[in-house]
DNA sequence: TTGTAAGCGTTATCAG
DNA sequence: CTGATAACGCTTACAA
C-alpha cells in the first residue's frame, strides 16, 4: 500500500542500499543519483516506515506517559498543562508521545508501564506526580528506562532521579503567613491525598508558619480531599460547620479551591469578605473564578518542557548533569484572600 | 538487553517458532512445551516487542490524536475530557494513543498528520474539533486512513465521514429561549471563530429563537471569541459597554463564559441578577463557577469513548455501519442565568 | 509436534 | 560511488 524504499529502487534501477543513503542525503551518493532519488521519492509520494526505523534502531523517539486514572483524575487541568509542555517540546526534538490510560488499580498502572517500557514502545517516561514509595520509579529504576518526575520523593525518601518540582513547602508556607497577615488565626487546610509525595511538606509548611506566628496547631483543622472541587467542596462544608471560628481555608489544589469556595457560598458567607479562600496550582482558571483565586503559582507547562528537555538529553547522551531541581514557591495574591472579615475570629489590629 | 524469542530458544532448546506459538498458545504444541517455555519465558520476564510485533503485522493498535496548538488552545478542558474518554475506549481495547503537538500554522499541523499517517505510525485518527472545510479530513480521506470526528463538517459540505456531534443549534436555541422566557430582550451572542464547522449551527439557534419570539436579530449583539476565558472577558466587555440595554450574554463555550462572567462583575454587575450568563459545554468546572453555570451540555467523555470505538470497529473490520451521530442537546439550568433582573431591558410580565 | 525460511521496511557493514 | 547481505524481533506458511 504505502510508498517503500523498494518502489523507488524499482522506477530507479538503484539498489534500495543507495535509495536510502541517497534520500539520507549521505556523501557518498552521486549528486546525479540523489537528485534522481529524490525526485522520484517526492513523486511517488514516500515516506519513510517510522515503525521499521525503530525496530532497526532499536530507538522509538517516543516518550510515554500514563494519564491519570478515571475517578481519581487527578487535577485535569494541572494534567492537561503538563502534557501540553511535555508535548510542545518533544515534537520540537521531533519526538511523539505514547498516552496511555491506567485503568483502576494499581496492578493495570504497573501494566501499562511494563507494556509502554518493556515492549520497547518508548525510549523514556515522563511520571506525573509521585506518590510515596512510588511503585512506577522502583519499576523503571530496575528496568533501567530513563524518566523524569514531576515531584519528588516522599519524605525520607532518597530523591535520586531526575525531578522538577517546587517548593511545597514554602507554598503552603506563603499562603498561610499572609492569611496570618491578614488577621486570620483559625485557618483550615485541605491537604492532598496522604500518599502523594508532598503532602507531608505542604502540611509542614502550614505548621511552620503557624508556630512562627505563635499560632496553635491544631489537627481538627487540617483534612484531606480528593485534589477535586467535589473533595474541596466536602471538606470545607465539614470543617466549616464543625468550626464555625475558622475564617480562612486553605486548599492544596485549585479545583478543590473551587469548591470549598462554593461551600463558603452555601453557607450565606462570602468568600474574600467573610472566609479567606486559597488554592494550589494558579491553573488557567485561577484568574477566572469568582472572586479571583489567590494561589500558588505553579509553572506547569514549563515544568513539562523542561524536564522533557532533560529526558531527551538523557536519552541521547548518557552524560548530563543531574535534574534535581526544586522552583522557588510564588503566591500570586487575587480577591478571593481579600476584604478582611470583622467576625469574631480575628485579630484586632 | 531486552529478553527476545531467541533468548528463550537458548534457554530451552526449541526454536524460535516454537516459542512464538508456544506463547500465543497455539494448539498445535505439546503441553509440555508450552509449560516449559513458559516458566522460562516468566523466569527470565520476557516481554513481546511490540515494534516488532507492528512491522511484521502492519498495524500497530495505536490510535493518533493532534493536540491543539498552543497559542490558540481551544478549551483545554474540552480536549482533556476528550482525550480521557479517547484514552479510556483505547486501553480496553488494547490500543494506544499517540499524541503529537501540532506546532504553530496550518503547515506543521499537517506535518503532525503526515508524520503519524504516513509514518504508519497509527492504524486511525481521531479528529478533534472539525473546522470548515477542514483539511485534516481531505488528508485522511485522501490517504484512506481510518478516523472518526467530533463534530461534523461545515454548513454545506457532506458530512461523509464517521463523526458525533451535538445538535449546535437547537443547544444555542434553548439556551436563548430560555433567556427569553426569563423576560430577556437584548441578548448578547458570543460565537466561537469564524473557521469552527459548528458555529454557523449555533448562530442559526439564536437567530431561531429570537424570530420565534417576535424578538428583532441585531447583528450588533453578536461577536466572535476564541473559546478562552479571556476571549470571553474581552467580548463581553466590549458587548456590555457598547449596548448597555444588554441583560443576557450567550457565550459558546464554558471557558468564555467564565470570562464573561468576570466582566460581569468588573462592570459592577451582578451574574443572574443583573445580567444572565449562559455557556456551552458544560465542562466539570461549569457547576464549581460562582454563580454556578447555565450551560449547554455535551458528553464529552462519551463522546471520545464511543468515537474510539467506532473507530476501533472500523480498522479491525470495514464493515460496520456508518457512524453519523447527532446527540440531542441538554440545556443545564443553573443559577448564572436565574434572579431576573428589573432593569429597563425587560420585559413586563 | 517441531523446525526452516521468508518477510515486514529500514539501516549498517563490507565488498566491489 | 554502488550493491549484496545481514540484522532488528516477530509471525506465518510450508516442510519435515
Amino acid at each position: 500500500m504505502a510508498v517503500t524504499l523498494k518502489d523507488i529502487a524499482k522506477h530507479t534501477g538503484f539498489s534500495i542500499t543507495t535509495i536510502s543513503r541517497a534520500l539520507a542525503g549521505y556523501s557518498d551518493v552521486s549528486p546525479a543519483t540523489r537528485q534522481q532519488v529524490r525526485e522520484v521519492a517526492d513523486q511517488l509520494g514516500y515516506q519513510p516506515n517510522l515503525v521499521a526505523r525503530q525496530l532497526q534502531a532499536q530507538r522509538t523517539r517516543t516518550l510515554g506517559m500514563v494519564l491519570p486514572d478515571r475517578d481519581r483524575t487527578v487535577a485535569t487541568d494541572f494534567f492537561s498543562e503538563l502534557l501540553r509542555g511535555v508535548s510542545d517540546a518533544a515534537s520540537q526534538a521531533d519526538y511523539d508521545v505514547l498516552t496511555s490510560a491506567q485503568v483502576y488499580g494499581t496492578e493495570d498502572e504497573m501494566r501499562a508501564y511494563r507494556r509502554m517500557v518493556g515492549g520497547g514502545r518508548v525510549d523514556g517516561i515522563i511520571l506525573a506526580r509521585a506518590r510515596r514509595h512510588d511503585p512506577r520509579i522502583a519499576y523503571l529504576k530496575a528496568a533501567g528506562c530513563p524518566f523524569a518526575v514531576s515531584g519528588r520523593g516522599g519524605e525520607g525518601e532518597p530523591s535520586d532521579f531526575p525531578h522538577i518540582d517546587i517548593d511545597n513547602q514554602a507554598g503552603v508556607q506563603q499562603a498561610t503567613e499572609h492569611l496570618i497577615a491578614l488577621g486570620h488565626q483559625y485557618i483550615g487546610l485541605i491537604l492532598p491525598p496522604e500518599e502523594m509525595a508532598y503532602t507531608a511538606d505542604r502540611h509542614e509548611g502550614y505548621r511552620c508558619a503557624l508556630a512562627q506566628a505563635g499560632l496553635p496547631y491544631r489537627t481538627d483543622y487540617v483534612t484531606h480531599g480528593d485534589l477535586l472541587p467535589g473533595g474541596g467542596y466536602q471538606a470545607a462544608h465539614t470543617l466549616m460547620t464543625a468550626y464555625p471560628t475558622i475564617t480562612a481555608i486553605i486548599a492544596c489544589s485549585d479545583l478543590m479551591a473551587f469548591g470549598a469556595m462554593q461551600a463558603v457560598q452555601v453557607l450565606g458567607k462570602r468568600v474574600g469578605r467573610d472566609i479567606a479562600v486559597t488554592g494550589f496550582d494558579d491553573i488557567p482558571l485561577a484568574q477566572y473564578a469568582n472572586p479571583p483565586l489567590t494561589t500558588v503559582h505553579q509553572p506547569i507547562y514549563e515544568i513539562g518542557q523542561q524536564l522533557t528537555q532533560h529526558l531527551i538529553a538523557l536519552i541521547e547522551d548518557e552524560t548530563v548533569e543531574p535534574l534535581r531541581a526544586i522552583l522557588p514557591a510564588a503566591l500570586i495574591v487575587r480577591e478571593s484572600s481579600q476584604g478582611r472579615a470583622e467576625g469574631q475570629g480575628l485579630r484586632a489590629e
